[in-house]
Formats: C-alpha cells, structure tokens, sequence
DNA sequence: TTTGATGCAAAACGTTTGCACGGCA
DNA sequence: TGCCGTGCAAACGTTTTGCATCAAA
C-alpha cells in the first residue's frame, strides 16, 4: 500500500525531471494525498482534504497539479454528470467503469470484459481511432431502496 | 416527418396542460425547432439558430423550456464533456449511444442490444435502480485520419 | 383578473489566467 | 542567478435567479 504510494510519486517525479518541470513542495503534497485517497473526488474535495494543513495549497495550483497528473496518466478525468470533473487515480492501469447513485453520489465500480472488446469493433466500424471511453450507469442505490434514504444524502451530489 | 413533428408537439403542449404550465409562444418555437432538429445541440447553439425571427427568444427562457422537455421525457441530456451540455430529442424513445471525435466534435450514434443487457445485470449485482446510462466512446474520426483535418475543425468542440 | 412566463441584468458556479512575488535548480 | 511555480484576485463561459413587466387562462 504504502509501497504503491512511494511507486506512484516516483513515477511522478520522473515525469516532472522529463517534462522540465520543478519538483516542488506543493506538486508532491498534492500528488501524495490523490495517491492515498482511495477513491473518485473533484477538486474542491480534494482542497479540503488539504486545508488543514498549516502551508494551505491555493485552488489555482491544484488545478494546475491535477492537469499535469492527468498529463502524466497517473490521473483520469470523469464526466458524470455536468458542473464538476470528477478525477480518479488508477494505478496500473487498471480500467473498470462506474455506477452511480442519483440520489447520494455513491460511486461503484465494476468491469465487463466482453463490453471492453465490443467497444473497439464499433470504433473501427465507424472508422474511429478509439481513445477513451466511459460506460456510466446511473440509478438509485441499495442503501437507498431498503431504508428510504441514504446516509450520503446530504454530500455533495453529482447532478 | 413533419407529422412527427405536429405528435411531439402535442406531447408537449398535453405535458404543460397536464402540469398547469402554460402554452406560451417561446415554448412551442422553441420545442418546434428542437423536434426539427435532427441531432445533438446546445442551448447556445439553439438561440443562435432561433435568432433571425423577428422576436428573439432569450437564453434565460430557453434555458427554462429545454429543462421543462428534459422533464417531459422529450430531451435528453449528454455529459460528453464539461462545460456545455448537450442534449438530443429521441423521438419514440429509440436509445442509442455516441462515439464523439476528440478533434471535431462530430457525435455518431450505434447500438449493441447485448450491451444494454448486461448493463440491467450490473445494476442489479450492486443493488442499483437502473434509472439511465451512458456509453460514450472518444476518439479521432476517419475524416482526421484519412486527410489530416478535418472540415468540422474550426466548430466548437466537446472537450 | 389572476397567475405564471418572460426578459433583463446580475449572480452563481467551477475553472482559468495575468501578474507580482517567492522558491527550486 | 534565472526561471518556473505559486498565490491572489480578476476574468471566464455556462447556467441560474430576482425582479419588474407581460400575456395566457
């Protein structure tokens, strides 16, 4: 875990050295807290995840951070819905798609295999050179079906 | 064709009665050339194509009538990118999904019945209420690919 | 006549950018 | 030291909203 966390910001910084780019305080705090956070988040989550900390990262520069980690391919960029990226670490690549809840914003994974291979068919039957895709699902969740609300209700949704 | 039109139209004008709405001029312009419309549009590139009446509709009303249709089942609303939303009249709810170019934005549409099979499956393995979905395929058209540009270049692009 | 719809302008929202200052190389 | 990165505040583009006026019912 930790580990992949070390890996990742190594693969990081190597990025910056090839690019020109400077290894700074701020790249590698920012970089640091997406590699441990686990999960899908915006960048305004991201900034409060960090404000408590006693040098505060201005959003400008975290902007600035999450399009270069996006750059880099250490980071992918979701439209779930309009208003907010939503951003979401996958280390070794490993590409899945997502379900998401209407009503909480709950997030969940999952991965077809057969879907994967139909996708790249279809792109080249429409003479297209396939580069990323997004297979979303939008519904209501379990959580929210058996007890009639949901105890995510009151963060931030996306829609 | 234009008798599609003349259903929709109805549709619409049976919704607002149904909802205590009013049938006002703007909303049967504007739902009138969105039925005409035949593809994907947002609401910018609708008040620019209404413009040269005599009466301009303005975006605020536009804005206002387009989320009434979304509501009325009659549009539907694409996150292919941030920052503007698009959206599409599906006459008799015929689903599809879209591969957009990258470059052009030039949006083709396809369906794979089997994907939208197991995409009720998924739902149910994570205990979602499938309410709608998404399967957007991003890459480079076939017009980029064989001549070097594309004609669609210099229009606004999703992205 | 009553109530809801419209148009305008201002606000809101997430995001980007110009610029002066500060810190990495 | 030179140059890039940062922080601030202002700008941005899309969408929403408050309010006075207007028109459908």
């Amino acid at each position: 875990m930790v580990k992949d966390v070390h890996k990742e910001l190594s693969i990081f910084s190597e990025y910056l050295k090839q690019m020109g780019l400077k290894i700074t305080n701020q790249r590698l705090l920012v970089a640091e807290s997406i590699f441990r956070h686990p999960s899908h988040f915006t960048v305004d989550s991201l900034a409060e995840s960090l404000k408590d900390r006693r040098d505060e990262i201005s959003r400008a520069t975290i902007y600035r951070i999450v399009s270069i980690l996006v750059e880099s391919g250490q980071l992918t960029e979701h439209n779930f819905a309009q208003g907010v990226r939503y951003y979401e670490h996958i280390p070794r690549h490993e590409h899945h798609d997502h379900i998401v809840c209407q009503d909480c914003g709950r997030i969940e994974e999952f991965l077809v295999p057969e879907i994967e291979k139909v996708q790249q068919q279809i792109a080249e039957q429409h003479g297209f050179a396939l580069e990323a895709h997004a297979l979303n699902l939008y519904g209501r969740c379990a959580e929210l079906k058996t007890k009639g609300s949901c105890t995510r209700r009151l963060e931030k949704t996306p829609q």
